[in-house]
DNA sequence: GCTTGATCTGAACGCTTGTTCAGTTACAAC
DNA sequence: GTTGTAACTGAACAAGCGTTCAGATCAAGC
């Protein structure tokens, strides 16, 4: 029997990328095989390719798309003139993007040796326009007086890196809850870079 | 022609570990071949059973292998009693022997999701041993007075994410030397959790 | 100079890989 | 009720996978 009732490419298009998502999160990209993709949306292999070009594709459109989002919300955050204020939406911002996707996040951390030339020069510039948000916001910060770092880039990178560290640990079941944890590292945040 | 002069057991079981490393990093455990090492080591894929059990097992050792150099060389640097002398301590160890070995670091963080449970298990046993040694400086340091943070299980997660970022972007022809960031970090890192 | 044993080759094993494609099916439009 | 087409199957392709092993080769010990 080919196509069951209600399987329409409006369907089977987004349903084939949630699972690449989780199954090259969980297991990685090169250890996932088409078939395992497949079988998880109720498919035979060449079906994808209805859908997809290749597998490297779907890799590199997987974590553009996600890079995209980070920047579209980010975009869409209200963008406060204190410096100290807009470091903290920042904070609360990312920690709460990151644990809320956590396989998008796990790819486009890991999968980047993956990715083809082009497809790695695409990514790092994205990631890269993310990351001088957050170097506005202390430069500015630094101008006003309200910021003191040794080096914005390196607190740039020390702050994302600290932020993003959530996600290896965070569980929605921990003994904490995420409106905690942005506090307590709104905290650590505040007084990494206050003058 | 079979074994060129020179190439013995005790040469060619540290290559195979280093061609490993060295690959694994690069592409991932699941994207490199035995074919791959072995010609990176000047051997036939056969060879490499003379050394190693299996792929699983190679991967396991190394991990194993970065831990336990890492647990040895913290263990012998000089305890410190005071709190932030300690830290400090720490934060510069931390900074130097992680960038000094950015194969295995990546590797360690990188594949765990490759490991077979019992393997799995161990490993992270001995990350969290390691993680241990900072939670303890953070309570002795709260105990007496000299530190001051919301929760040292989370300080502990976020200063190690904030100094493991280093390996992200540090190259050695970069425009600051290891001294310098060193200290950079330490001033973050200090502001962090200061009293 | 012969023998022994460690070391390595080269071929083979069964299996899986990403991708293609002719053919089948089921729905929508007329 | 027929037709058109999007969606999918199932088989096939060449290539590569981890691992095994009989046999070749070399270095060392006697």
């Amino acid at each position: 029997m080919a196509r069951t009732a209600g399987s329409h490419s409006a369907l089977t298009a987004p349903r084939i990328r949630e699972a690449a998502l989780s199954l090259f999160a969980r297991h990685g990209y090169a250890a996932v095989s088409m078939r395992q993709i497949a079988a998880e949306v109720g498919v035979q292999a060449g079906a994808l390719y209805n859908y997809i070009p290749d597998k490297q594709t779907l890799l590199a459109d997987l974590m553009r798309a996600h890079l995209d989002d980070l920047l579209e919300a980010r975009a869409a955050l209200p963008q406060r003139a204190d410096p100290m204020q807009a470091l903290e939406d920042f904070t609360r911002f990312h920690i709460r993007f990151h644990a809320e996707r956590p396989d998008a996040v796990f790819i486009a951390y890991m999968e980047l040796r993956n990715l083809e030339p082009d497809n790695f020069a695409q990514i790092e510039a994205l990631r890269r326009r993310y990351e001088d948000t957050l170097t506005a916001i202390l430069v500015d910060g630094q101008g006003k007086g309200a910021v003191s770092v040794a080096d914005p880039r390196i607190a740039t990178m020390a702050i994302i890196a600290m932020l993003t560290g959530v996600n290896t640990w965070f569980r929605q079941t921990g003994r904490l809850s995420l409106d905690e944890i942005e506090d307590i590292y709104w905290g650590m945040t505040r007084r990494l870079v206050a003058a």
